[in-house]
DNA sequence: AGATCGTCCGAAAACGGTTTAGTAAAAAGG
DNA sequence: CCTTTTTACTAAACCGTTTTCGGACGATCT
């Protein structure tokens, strides 16, 4: 069919191995034959056959990234991250868009194992008995990304450091002046790390905890618009003297948002609001989001380094890894006007 | 190192090639025998080794797909469109994500020979010789997303049918009252399109041509908002008497409304707008705006369809496909007003 | 001159499957 | 009862690389 090493090595009058060698960088090959074959190869215009190649070597220098949902643009980004660091290090990349499904993540974990890629980077929307179980019988290097895998796994993760950022966010509210804060929570792992921080800042200040959770499972939160309505909605007949909102996401936010407008209210004039992620579309004069900002790429890059780490054994076994968020002040969030 | 398919032989006393025909389904093999090997497979935990089993047939049952950009939704959608139907054909999906960069395109054809792919979908910003090139030399099926390859290439490809979307849009436009319509170009073959469709539409009904090009290169379109405001500024200062603007893009037209909104103008009852691509937030409250609306997912399907057809030997030379279109009306167009 | 040492290269054995060709035993046909 | 066909299986070649081991040959040392 296509031209092999052995079409190489008969042109040029050397021998399979001898090629091979030249093709892998040897320097126990005279220059002159070296440039004998890549004469060849260029002549021939041969192309090493990956599949051949994956079945001798140990490794393939494949690494699986697993996407949640393609179509949610942060975790692209967490991919691009990823990306760039591994193409550097001479690794392909093999997404998975999971789609939100935990079927299509152990059956790619299962593809994974036929194709012997190197390592994986998973983000998993829930971690399950058999998902654990699956992780470990396909004994591969793993590391988890945004959903904190549980501690007995012995699979490391990175994420943002939600505790903390919604530690600092809470605190620039009630800086502003503002006491009654409610709190809009998403139903994942996240979700419940903030609302602890949420939960736990609420006690030490002694404001009243008031935090509405949406009840929408985590494979469908492409709805997150419709529930930061509902989520207004119930926060605003719940407690009508509420101030500022601390929404788990952007669009989230501008659910709640939707829901003000409807009702007459003014952001930031009657309530201020914050969300989470700092979208791109946050930044736009309608909304001027004040928002608590995640490493996107940066998530993505520290979580392939340490792949990496593992994989080319420079750690045994590397901790877990918290990144620091920032607040990104815009206009949504004013000062408390007492009576204002 | 790991459990191979002479283990699995050895375990139940038969051969090699009778494991390896229980496994790809051959009738010639008695039920008991069948019983015995898959009993072996669960008990000893087997996973078929995938490079060597790519390495004596001659195809994959891997198919690349490129994407543009990953962190444009877009595209995003037009993946998951091809990817569900190529998974229940049995194939799985090797992306490759391109960053706008036509290297990392040339460079992703290389890897598709190397690991020798069954096909390939790609979305190319720019169809070069040099990529031409490519494709001939690595001899595989491809079909074109998006971007109108030369005809001369040989390579189909499937699309929105642009030209008579912009011509609806016109038609929907002037339908309204509007005769003083400027339209604002996207720099890529798409943008091209549509602006001939424009400029004849203009023609045909005697209206002036009032269109503006981005003068953005293909690869920095993420800028599109700036972009879409930096339009509408010379479209405002060259034609002050504009009464709607059909832009390339949702973020050109919202680009477009803020500038608008810092003008003081307002959308729709001072200057009607229309968009492309019915992104998700085109719905919200504040844009509500009517749309040219693309089949995302339905290329995708479309082109993978494509693929398997040629793959598969179904049909020798598929002609190019163009996807009809629609207009979503919302509330950012309204009737023209004389001096309103 | 013989022993020792580098340098450059080749033969052959993997790697883990698929597939072709063939065979022994059982069933069917005459 | 002998031949033909069918059934259920196996041996071995093959896919295109990498890698180990070793060999030939010239240079250097004693």
């Amino acid at each position: 069919m296509s031209v092999t090493i052995r079409d190489v090595a008969k042109f040029c009058g050397v021998s399979v191995s001898t090629v091979s060698r030249v093709l892998n960088g040897y320097t126990d090959i005279s220059e002159e034959t070296a440039n004998k074959v890549f004469a060849a190869i260029k002549k021939l215009d041969y192309v090493p056959n990956n599949t051949a190649r994956m079945l001798t070597r140990k490794d393939t220098k494949i690494i699986g990234l697993t996407i949640p949902d393609i179509k949610d643009p942060f975790f692209s980004e967490n991919a691009s991250g990823a990306e760039k660091l591994l193409l550097e290090n001479g690794y392909q990349i093999f997404y998975g868009n999971m789609e939100r499904s935990a079927d299509k993540l152990l059956n790619y974990l299962q593809q994974a194992r036929q194709m012997r890629f190197d390592g994986l980077i998973i983000t998993p929307d829930e971690w399950t008995e058999e998902l654990l179980d699956t992780i470990r019988r396909i004994s591969m290097p793993v590391v988890a990304l945004r959903r904190r895998p549980p501690q007995s796994s012995g699979v490391p993760f990175v994420d943002n450091d939600h505790y903390k950022g919604a530690m600092e966010m809470m605190t620039y509210l009630t800086d502003l002046g503002h006491t009654r804060i409610a709190h809009i929570v998403l139903p994942t792992g996240i979700g419940a790390i903030r609302r602890e921080a949420y939960r736990d800042f609420c006690q030490i200040r002694s404001i009243e905890a008031r935090d509405v959770k949406i009840d929408l499972p985590a494979n469908k939160l492409d709805q997150a618009r419709e529930n930061g309505y509902q989520a207004m909605k119930r926060i605003h007949e719940t407690w009508p003297d509420t101030t500022a909102v601390f929404a788990g996401t952007d669009q989230l936010a501008i659910g709640a948002m939707v829901y003000l407008r409807e009702k007459g209210l003014s952001v930031p004039a009657d309530i201020s609001i914050a969300g989470v992620n700092d979208m791109d579309y946050a930044s736009l004069p309608w909304f001027d989001l004040t928002t608590m900002s995640l490493n996107r790429t940066e998530m993505g890059r520290a979580a392939a380094q340490m792949l990496l780490d593992i994989i080319e054994e420079r750690r045994p076994h590397p901790e877990n890894l918290l990144l620091g968020t920032s607040i990104i002040v815009r206009g949504s969030t004013i000062k408390y006007k007492n009576g204002g």
